[in-house]
DNA sequence: TCAACATTGTTGCCATTGACCACATTGTTA
DNA sequence: TAACAATGTGGTCAATGGCAACAATGTTGA
C-alpha cells in the first residue's frame, strides 16, 4: 500500500468505479478529473491513456449505465409472471428502481451530450435497452394482450411514458403525494394504450372523442 | 458605441440573451461566464451584481424558459379547436416544437441540478407548466371526454407520455423513420387512456389482460 | 539474454475558468 | 450637495482540462 507499483494494475474500471461514485455524490459537472485521479492515488495525466478527454470518460460511464440497466431490467424478467402485463410491470419497476439508485447516472445516459457522433459502443449500449422494449411487445402482440400494429410504433409511446415517469421522478418535480400510486397510474394508462382495438359498435354513446382525435391529429396541415 | 457608457442599461437581459445563444450553440456545460463577458463587452465580474454564481444564471434561464413554454403552450390554445383531443392534440405540438428549437434550454430546465433549493421563481414556473395540463384534463373531464378521477393522477400519465417523448427526440435516441408518426401515436396512446371507462361486458374475450395487470400491480409485494 | 518496442504512469507547463476583493463610476435621495 | 446605493472594473487566487517531454514497466523476438 505505501508502495504502490508503478502500474496501477487496472486504472480504466478504477477511473469508471471512483468516476460514478462522484457521480452519485456530487453531480455529473462536478466530476473533476484531477479530483479522481487523486482518490485513486496517480498522477492527473495517467488517465489520459484510457480516456483520452473528460467527454471520454462519460461517454464510457453512460455506455456502462445503459449495459448495467439493460441488466437490470433483464433480470427482472426472471421473477416475474408470464403476462404481457406482468413482464412490463416488473421491467417499469426495474427501470424506476435503477433510476432512482442512479439518477445522475441516468441524466447522463440520456444527456444530448453524446447524440452526435458517440462511441458506436454506446450507442449500441441505448439500442439493446430499446430492442428490449420491442421484443417485449413482441410477445405481448403474440399472446393476444398488445394490439396489432408495427412494433416500433407501438413500442414508442410505452417507452416514452415510461422514460418520461422516471424524468419526472429523477427531477425531483413529482409531489410526494403523487409518487405513490405514479407508477401505477402510468402503467395502467399505458396498457390500456396498448389494448388491442374494441369494437366500436360497443362504445358507449360519449360522442366517441377518439377517433375524432385522430382525424384532428393525422390531418394536421403542414406536418 | 465606441464610447459605451459606464452603465450598460440592462445588464440582466443581455446576459441571459447571450447566456441563451451560447447555450444553443454549444451546449450548457460549454457555457463560459467570462466567454459571455466578453461577447457583452463587460467585465467578467460584472455579472456576480445580477447573478452571484454561475448556477444562480443557470436557474434564471431556465425559468425564463418555463415561462416561454408556457407562454408557447398557451398560445396554441387560441388556434386550436374545442375538443379535449383538439385542446391536448396543440399543447403537445407546441412542446414538442418548443422543445426542437429549444433543446439545451429545455434540458437544462428539467435537469436535476435546481431541484433541491431551486429559486422559488423556478419552481414556480415550473408548478404552472404543470398546472396547465392538469387545467386541461378537468376542462376534458367536464366534457366527458376524459375518464373521472384525481386530477393529478389523470394528468401524471398524459404529461409523462409528452414528456417522455420529448426527451426521446431532444436526446436524438428517435430513429428518424419513428420521427414522423410519432407523436401521433403517443397522443392516440395518450387518448386512448384518458378515455373514459368502458363497460367491461362489452370487452372482447381476449382473457382480459387489463383487470389482471392492474391487480399484479397494486398487489405487487414490498410496496 | 537482451535489445528494441509498446504500454502505462509522471512531471511540469499552459490557458481558461469561477469566485472574490478593493476600488471606481454612476444614479438616487435626503 | 453630501451621503448612500447600485453598478461596473481591475487584479488576484486556486482549481481545472489538456498537452508534451520524460520515466518506469511490460512484451516480444532474435
Amino acid at each position: 500500500m505505501t508502495n504502490r507499483p508503478y502500474h496501477h494494475g487496472d486504472l480504466p474500471s478504477a477511473l469508471l468505479a471512483q468516476a460514478e461514485q462522484t457521480l452519485r455524490d456530487k453531480g455529473a459537472d462536478q466530476l473533476s478529473l484531477r479530483e479522481l485521479a487523486r482518490a485513486i492515488g496517480v498522477s492527473p495525466a495517467a488517465r489520459s491513456r484510457h480516456f483520452k478527454t473528460k467527454q471520454d470518460l462519460l461517454d464510457a460511464l453512460a455506455q456502462t449505465g445503459f449495459e448495467r440497466l439493460a441488466d437490470a431490467v433483464a433480470a427482472s424478467q426472471e421473477g416475474s409472471g408470464q403476462t404481457f402485463a406482468q413482464r412490463l410491470d416488473a421491467a417499469a419497476r426495474a427501470y424506476v428502481s435503477f433510476a432512482v439508485d442512479n439518477a445522475a447516472l441516468l441524466e447522463l445516459m440520456f444527456s444530448a451530450k453524446h447524440s452526435p457522433q458517440a462511441s458506436p459502443a454506446l450507442t449500441a449500449a441505448a439500442h439493446r435497452w430499446w430492442e428490449f422494449f420491442l421484443e417485449l411487445i413482441a410477445a405481448g402482440q403474440r399472446s393476444g394482450e398488445v394490439r396489432n400494429g408495427p412494433l416500433e410504433r407501438i413500442g414508442l409511446p410505452v417507452f416514452a411514458a415510461l422514460h418520461g415517469y422516471v424524468g419526472v421522478v429523477i427531477s425531483g418535480m413529482l409531489p410526494h403525494d403523487l409518487a405513490e400510486h405514479g407508477l401505477d397510474d402510468v402503467m395502467a394508462s399505458i396498457l390500456h394504450g396498448c389494448e388491442p382495438q374494441q369494437n366500436p359498435a360497443s362504445r358507449q354513446p360519449t360522442a366517441s372523442p377518439r377517433s375524432s382525435a385522430t382525424g384532428a391529429i393525422s390531418a394536421r396541415p403542414g406536418h
